[in-house]
DNA sequence: TTCACATTCAACCGATCCGTTATATTCCAT
DNA sequence: ATGGAATATAACGGATCGGTTGAATGTGAA
């Protein structure tokens, strides 16, 4: 019986994996995922109060996690409908939280 | 009864959970966790010969990774051997890749 | 002690990235 | 058509980051 370890992320896909891993890797995004986690849909406005962030930045960031699936974007008039488009989210950030709390602060 | 969604990711660790999620988001120390993954255990010298990249960098990623709690560092005579410490990597690798393949390429 | 080897550390460069500001675009109401 | 509001885009500055090079540290053998 052999014994072999699958890889951990397949060559082909080392740098999607990143880019993906990379995308939640910073504070104002997984921010901006928070709101639309808890509210659903969200206007680039509304995220913008919510996160006391420039509209420009945010509208920055919605565009980026869109181009790369993370969220998705619906044209309601003048409005722009952001939500999250990728149904692990939930799970990968309860894994990474569980992981933080039993983890000796770093 | 209250549909109050939980927050992704609350407040208080935010800036940790981004600080890991972005030491992910790197395609050489995507490489050098697969590495280790694979084979378990795994000097500097061994993580050089696999990834191909320059010793000094893979120390300072695989320094890294062990300030961070992500990997381990065990001293073995003239040798420092690496070992995954995060148990829930493989999991979270595993959801990411899952979704990036049914997911119009970006 | 002296030497060789494995690893880490420090300094540097180029690239990438975040946030801001200013300008463009798009859509609706009048 | 004109004007105003929501959003996107472009350009810029500063900070961060990855990779390289060279020196320093530490460990074991002779």
């Amino acid at each position: 019986m052999t014994t072999m370890k699958h890889q951990l992320v397949p060559q082909p896909m080392l740098e999607r994996a990143a880019r993906r891993f990379k995308l939640l890797g910073e504070p104002t995004r997984l921010l901006l995922l928070n709101q639309l986690h808890v509210h659903g849909e969200m206007t680039v406005q509304e995220l913008v109060e919510a996160t006391g962030q420039q509209q420009a930045n945010v509208s920055k960031h919605l565009g980026l996690m869109a181009r790369e699936g993370l969220v998705q974007r619906r044209q309601d008039g003048l409005y722009a409908i952001y939500s999250i488009a990728d149904p692990t989210l939930s799970a990968l950030c309860m894994l990474v939280c569980g992981q933080l709390q039993q983890q000796p602060l770093s």
